[in-house]
DNA sequence: CTGTTAGCGCGTTCAC
DNA sequence: GTGAACGCGCTAACAG
């Protein structure tokens, strides 16, 4: 978004001119916190703070005042608000992708945690651009949100900045770190590739490779950890190790396996940056006549919901990506009402992983944070 | 959302009070257009106008007002302008579902879409509920959005009432309609079904079923389409139309698929009513061992990116989500648009039968409207 | 616990 | 083509 852009207003057309008067969705004779408070008799600050922070007005009045907003149907002006008090209720929500499956159940979790609750949820897709990402923060701070929630902790120094200045809760979700900019809900990337490589090697495969597309930050430390839990026992071979920045997809996961044979014929496994690159390696083995898990392993990551369905199912590390929405939502409440002092600022969630009928069984469930 | 949720403020907490000065984002001294009116030697209504009509202002004074923008760093405020305009640039979008995986192929059209605008996107998920999506309009309208994007053409008489009346652009997705409230665009859901019934009979199929779940009104104008399509050639057998009012989901399609043989043990052919139902489908028949295409015949509907590189691929009818969200704001904008008198109020798109490798392939391509 | 006063930043209206 | 005055609906700050 360019600065003129932001200045360019579309709004400018005259779309039906005139006002409507079905159900009360009006401008002209809107009803007002001023009507409120005249058929309570009160004056229109003790309506508001009855609204707001209701301890504050006695109960008679406040009593008054709701049966008012209920008769006449108030709902308060948004921009007026935002204007008077210099904060929204937006809550910025900066994704890297819109495609991605995970983002779904996460976008979820986020909507079911502002049920009932007057908070309002604005989404900026970065695409995975580091310098986009800082451009839509510095956009969204200056709407004066009431929280935003970014994707990872691998920020730019100025988006950092930004975010540790931010005159409003931040929440930085799906990684754990231990400088935080503010508060923190995720996972361990790097601990969950680390257990795959251990499931892999438990389940007795000994040519391990990978395959990873769009290597954003939390892919990079997912891999990072899978190599170093591979090195520890000696297995880590950089010839098996594919990996593209383009987008990932079942399609992709197909051309990588392809790419890795080629590379390493003799490979006996494989951990999939994310399921849909594991579903489509799993096809591709199908077309190859692959054995799997017998002579090939295959692992995922995410555990999506068609990964336990697939023949065989897949193996995977079921992340959770609902509760890391509900609870970065949760935080940011927690952070903006003045009761919670010591609600935490850290939530740490775990990966879980799913053997199935990918890799050889081994039985055993882990867990990383 | 409740009455008294709406006015339940939960920006009471007073974080982090004080103002930060990084980078100018700040609501102490923030840059406002008196800022920039002074710079460039205008008033703040000439600089109003620049940068809303730019032609009704001297070339000259334009000239000087962007300057200053630039070096100021000027950015409108949203609130402020609301509220003098009784506008914001708030779209409304409502969804059936986040989980949906249509869903967010649609949202990254409307994304795109709003790029280099400044339009913003609101969300309201109303899970299928034609209660809830009437007040989620409702609240939405009382937002003085400057357009409103619903799924479908069935909502409720009341819904349908605030929809006509409400006082800017709306817009139908998703469906066709011969009385479309304002915009519209889609493709024609019954057609649709049409299409995939002619396919089936075309590739030699005698005896086809029918999966479905959450049948929601386009789903069932799908399998409208479909059941009449069979019917014509007397193909229409209700014992082996299979449908549940649960969520949709790849398990599912595995379930109905075997709720399908207990029924009628003879069927040779399924259209399931989504890619996820077909997905789980298919990995039943292969988990039953059944012969796909040459013995038994699958379908799916949407045409996810996966779909085509299942083992065998799957048949399916490729829908044009992406093109759905972006046509969707482009219709908005051109109403918002005063010089775009005559820009369509109607968009009609084509959904593809892909004919692949679960269906006896007869090398025909068909288009829906 | 309640009210008064004074804006928040911008756009509309109507002059010039 | 430009500007002055006013108000959008609400809330912060203070006084009572």
């Amino acid at each position: 978004m360019t600065a003129l852009s932001l200045v360019n207003n579309p709004i400018g057309g005259d779309w039906r001119r005139g006002w409507i008067v079905y159900d009360n969705i009006m401008a002209r004779n809107r009803i007002t916190l001023d009507d409120v408070a005249r058929a309570a008799g009160v004056s229109a600050i003790t309506a508001s703070r009855a609204l707001r922070q209701p301890a504050k007005v006695s109960e008679r009045a406040r009593a008054r005042i709701f049966s008012a907003v209920q008769k006449l149907g108030y709902v308060p002006d948004a921009a007026a608000s935002a204007l008077a008090s210099t904060r929204t209720s937006v809550v910025g929500l900066l994704v890297p992708s819109l495609t991605n499956a995970v983002f779904a159940d996460f976008l979820r979790g986020v909507y079911d945690a502002i049920e009932d609750t007057s908070l309002t949820i604005q989404i900026g897709n970065f695409r995975y651009s580091p310098s986009k990402e800082e451009s839509l923060i510095r956009t969204f701070l200056h709407q004066r949100p009431s929280g935003l929630i970014v994707a990872g902790v691998d920020q730019t120094e100025a988006a950092r900045r930004m975010l540790m200045e931010a005159p409003c809760p931040v929440v930085q979700t799906m990684e754990l770190s231990d400088q935080p900019v503010d508060r923190i809900i995720g996972f361990s990337q790097y601990a969950s590739g680390e257990m795959v490589a251990r499931h892999l090697i438990d389940a007795g495969y000994r040519r391990p490779g990978l395959l990873g597309a769009r290597m954003d930050p939390r892919a990079q430390a997912r891999i990072a950890g899978y190599r170093s839990g591979l090195r520890t026992v000696g297995l880590d071979d950089a010839r098996r190790m594919i990996t593209t920045p383009q987008p990932s997809s079942v399609g992709m996961g197909g051309q990588l396996l392809a790419d890795l044979f080629a590379a390493a014929p003799d490979t006996d496994a494989v951990f999939c940056a994310n399921d849909d690159l594991a579903a489509g390696a799993l096809f591709e083995a199908q077309r190859r006549g692959l054995r799997v898990p017998e002579s090939f392993g295959i692992c995922g990551f995410n555990d999506l919901e068609m990964s336990r369905h697939m023949v065989p199912p897949l193996t995977s590390v079921a992340t959770p990506r609902y509760e890391i929405g509900r609870g970065a939502i949760d935080l940011i409440r927690a952070a903006l009402d003045p009761l919670s002092g010591e609600m935490p600022k850290r939530i740490e969630l775990d990966a879980v992983m799913s053997a199935r009928g990918t890799t050889r069984n081994n039985k055993n469930e882990r867990t990383a944070r």
